[in-house]
DNA sequence: GATGAATGAGGTTTCATTCAT
DNA sequence: AATGAATGAAACCTCATTCAT
């Protein structure tokens, strides 16, 4: 999942000095919060810039284009993801089904703004979802070997069909934790992450 | 559902003629294709003449402007949700949890281009999302009226909370059903409708 | 020489009302003057509107683009060069070679901005000649096809490089007519007319 | 022909150690190149450093400004023209009017990039061309001197109007050499020779 | 009613130039 | 000196909307 590097045009410039380093950051959390908000063409740089504090030079310093900025937001989802999904990987074979839902579930409700934008721009528009498909194909690949990892007995088709059916349901976790807030008594994200538990104790169960 | 009309300024105008009737049809067609594919901000007036083979003129004609011709093809999208719930409510008593769960699958996997056009309008960006929460709202109370149709034991408040969590799920139906098709050996719809079958057994199911 | 259509992208859209055509005029007329003046990089859009006295918009309503609108005004040279050489071609059996001489300066110093635009504009920058490059071929051609016509002994590859090189100096003729004007007391237009006249009067002359 | 230096602010730094002067030279080298390639407007300061190997600020270190750095490029041009039309008026006593030609021609046909360079400029956007009109205005005036030179009997007025011609048919060598190159199989370079021997055989010849 | 041109605010992007390190 | 980030005016271009025919 790293480095969704140089595909057709136009790649995020690395920055060389610490101010550098900084500024992206700033950039890219304020893009991040900007696309959740408005998507991809509702957002606009000079709002980006502007919550980023800058001019909308260093902006273009960085980002050669907004798709290069969109591919960033992206690309640094994809690594919490990666990072996320490492880590249950490394648990999957002691986890029940349940457990393995509500570790599937946390990752998409933890890492607060980018989630989201990761999550509306994933289903931003067609075209540009040629290169971005790749991060949805790369999900679902990584939740099939999860999957087959907690149920050998799993073809890899049955897998595959399933973890599309996951994943579709896990970028819904987003925008009802982003509603309905993650503390207890909200109960509609809980229904939610009931309704990957039932699924998964079904299909992988054993049980 | 019907009658989603505006409250500010924007109503669309009732065709008055038969010809006006079809260039209606044919432009919220357009729209909602195009809506569907580069979502409200991505879409362009231009284009949805274009492809209704209308000049840019005939669409102001009937819709004065682009919040009024979506909130058209959202209304139009209510309609179909309208009848469809209401003939599950029909049959509601007579149905199984797992029946429910097939017939809101199917609700939601039928009216094929609209409903795609609808999903993604009904996320939209915030601000606007303000009039057209109107729509997912009134679906959610739908459903839980339905839900405790079904089980007439969950408290008013657990039914909201499970529509919430099955609606956000319903709406990832249509990009499932639109990228894998709804054939029978399409086996990654099929899992999406076991997830939603599971779920109501569970939850509604001791009854 | 009509007829630059299509190559890569862009394309100048034709005006199907009578406004829109007299707009397209007044615009072209416009772009001739300000390319001559600054150059393609140095002309903007906007003084190409203003100076038609248009909204930015009316004039990428026919010109999709900078390099449409440049493809445009160099096509409108071509169709007053393809005219002036298709009356030249028409004498060239009656003329002797300073007449032909002096037709080839004629057909540079009339046409008045226009002339001057298109001679900057061929020269611009090399990518975009690549498409341009097609404008001075097409001339070079109808000139060797001039010369032997006058002088039927010159080989093809004699004609050409000829061609090349009375079309070179042909190019000269704009800015030194634009600097000195065309009374008959200006030395220096007349020195490249009679410069031209020598050139033919050796390599055609039987004289 | 030296210090075509700007009587506004813009004056290029001196270089103060070896370092700065390998610096500068690279500077200018790939100025020229640029210029050559894109026109004034069309190149820039970002490019001419990269070309350069440099950082842009080490570019804006030795030339204040993107027309300092234009006018280097023509001082430079300036220069390389001054030795040369030296060397031709010392020799013109000596010198037939085809050989007078040849030593023109030969004049543009050396010093390469430069060459292509400085004629671009020389032809640049009318505003600044008034500062670099100084360029030409000179370069008329050597070569009125050389033909007085050669022809006692020309009156000023007339040589000055056929040194105009001259330097404008000359401008025309540099894109010619540059399209069919120098070897003597190369038949379009030859022909704008002999057009200019043509010409002053005729002009100069009677004498 | 239908058509297509007209308008201009606003969005994306570029680039000369300045500045901090 | 050298480097590369910062800045913002200005360029290119889009598109919702209005208007004349």
């Amino acid at each position: 999942m790293p480095s969704q590097k140089s595909n057709l045009a136009s790649i995020a410039r690395e920055p060389q000095r610490d101010r550098g380093r900084l500024r992206v950051a700033a950039l890219l959390k304020a893009a991040a919060a900007v696309f959740a908000e408005k998507g991809f063409d509702g957002a606009t740089m000079t709002e980006v810039a502007a919550r980023a504090s800058t001019a909308i030079g260093s902006l273009y310093q960085f980002f050669p284009n907004k798709e290069a900025l969109a591919d960033a937001v992206l690309a640094r989802f994809g690594e919490l993801m990666d990072a996320g999904l490492r880590r249950v990987e490394e648990q999957v074979a002691s986890l029940s089904p349940a457990g393995l839902a509500d570790a599937l579930f946390g990752l998409m409700a933890d890492s607060r703004g980018d989630r989201a934008a990761a999550v509306i721009l994933l289903d931003a528009r067609a075209d540009a979802a040629i290169r971005r498909a790749g991060l949805r194909d790369l999900m679902r690949r990584r939740i099939a070997g999860l999957l087959r990892a907690a149920a050998p007995h799993l073809s890899p088709r049955q897998a595959r069909a399933m973890a599309a059916a996951l994943l579709q349901t896990l970028k819904g976790v987003a925008p009802i934790v982003n509603e309905f807030g993650t503390d207890p008594n909200a109960l509609a994200p809980a229904e939610l992450r009931d309704m990957l538990r039932h699924y998964l104790e079904h299909t992988l169960g054993g049980a």
